[in-house]
DNA sequence: TTAAAGTCTCTAGTGGACTAGAGAGTCAAG
DNA sequence: CTTGACTCTCTAGTCCACTAGAGACTTTAA
């Protein structure tokens, strides 16, 4: 066994990635095997590493794999994508400021109901729970 | 055909919520037909609307479908479920806040991330962008 | 009576990132 | 040569709230 490959328990154990989510990248095409041993066992470059890496770190800022996808792209084409990678990240931004504001006014609204939650039950009135009446 | 009783399509047109969502609600056992025709159509009683109206109500404030299930068990049980719905409520600020933090956490780390991305990119050291260091 | 509109059940697909299991084949060491 | 650890492919399931489609039947109005 060629010494500098690694097979995928390998890629696992120094990546901290589970061989079925490998696998699932794989065919995603995020990583692929350089080749296969005769019997079909997969062999990685330890290039795979820092992809690996790469890939984690991107998805802990919160890209979603179509998108590390593309950059990796870009890096597969021989160039250096950290232009990319900061566009990706700006623009993550705006989805969180907007993911954000959705929830904040989602609490707010939340808050004011439960500040104004009456502290004896209105008679029934036909609507299930009859404080819960402004639905604008 | 009584007149007091709804068909699906009416409820749709009354509620606002597509039909094969009404007879998905169905399933879950969120709504029921009183009754059906002859033929096997599916006759709501005008009641349903309200129970709608919570639901949508509840669902815009974020609470799961199982958990909307839950608080109309209770009224199914003939109490008011304004209690539990208060209780709902308050967890789901909980749930709230946490999602918030860790939203905030997140932007915290992609504005430093930005704001200290460098004008000229680095050398590349084989981690795919040089710039994506620090995975603590 | 017929046509149009409405409704029925059932199955399967969506998105996103996995996870689980079956059943078979491979590799390295003893 | 056998054992045990490792790996393979393939299918299917998870979560959640729907949405779409096929093919058949019912209801109502003209």
């Amino acid at each position: 066994m060629p010494y500098e490959l690694l097979l995928i328990g390998q890629v696992q154990a120094q990546s901290g990635i589970a061989i079925p989510t490998l696998r699932y990248y794989e065919g995603l095409g995020l990583i692929k095997a350089v080749s296969r041993t005769p019997g079909g066992f997969r062999q990685f470059s330890p290039q795979v590493l820092p992809r690996l890496a790469f890939i984690k770190r991107l998805q802990s800022l919160g890209l979603s794999l179509a998108e590390i996808q593309a950059l990796l792209a870009i890096h597969d084409r021989g160039q250096l994508p950290c232009t990319a990678v900061q566009e990706s990240l700006k623009q993550k931004t705006q989805v969180l400021d907007q993911r954000l504001e959705e929830l904040q006014e989602l609490k707010r609204e939340l808050d004011e109901l439960l500040d104004q939650w009456p502290a004896t039950t209105p008679a029934d009135n036909g609507t299930i729970c009859p404080v819960l009446q402004p639905v604008p």
